[in-house]
DNA sequence: TGGGAGAATGTGCATATGAGCAAAGAAGAA
DNA sequence: TTCTTCTTTGCTCATATGCACATTCTCCCA
């Protein structure tokens, strides 16, 4: 933790805490853990995902179409969807024959969307 | 969950089960959550605002320059942050003279945080 | 081995978001 | 009041995101 990542030029004029700063440094969380962090509350992050997650939540296993009529929107629009849920790992693909059924891909997934839902509702 | 939702010829090409998609209709979440869930989300979908939360959740308090410090941004940019971490009512601003102090705004954020982590952390 | 159905992908456009710069508050000190 | 410091806000540009349209791909079946 040592203070020469804070040179004093950056920030003397401020009244920066710097054993503070310093014990937040010792527990930084790590640019690869925020960024994935990042990108997985970004895919929970718009109204079509979301409705997809829930709808899955609900449900189990649903097809493209099934989430499409359900979302209103184009089944090409959808399959981009769930192209970015699967990169991200929220939902599971499964193939049987010329379907495609999709599922949450874990636990936390729904644990996420119950938590974000009771902090929505409280406010 | 009337059919007529549904007309056949949206997608009557298709194999949708309209039991499912009934079955998900009458559990639909309501416009109005998932507006909040999807704002909630995004403010999470963003590195710089998840190191400031995580900052605050190491620390329980700190003020703008020692966050913009902490995240090598300019305080300027920190505070544009914090605004949006403050309507979304992520964390909770405290004044005490000039300083400002910010915190985390309840239990929710934390968990949502390590919940995300767990997932991110085990793939 | 074609033809057709369902799903995935490439491209383009409109909108949203993040960051810096510069200027404007807000609160204490002189 | 006037100056100083810390924070906030307005403006602008570059990048990212979401959607539709058209195309391609994959699989089933005749």
């Amino acid at each position: 933790m040592s203070k020469e990542e804070f040179p004093a030029d950056v920030c003397s004029i401020n009244e920066i805490d710097p054993e503070a700063v310093a014990f937040v440094q010792e527990r930084v969380m790590p640019d690869r853990t925020i960024e994935r962090l990042s990108r997985l509350f970004s895919a929970f992050a718009d109204p079509t995902r979301l409705r997809i997650l829930h709808a899955l939540n609900v449900i189990d296993e649903l097809c493209v179409c099934d989430l499409s009529a359900l979302s209103d929107l184009s089944v090409s629009a959808v399959s981009h969807q769930l192209r970015l849920l699967r990169d991200r790992e929220l939902v599971h693909a499964r193939r049987d024959g010329r379907m495609v059924y999709y599922s949450l891909a874990d636990e936390h997934v729904s644990q996420l969307m119950a938590i974000g839902a009771e902090h929505a509702n409280e406010r």
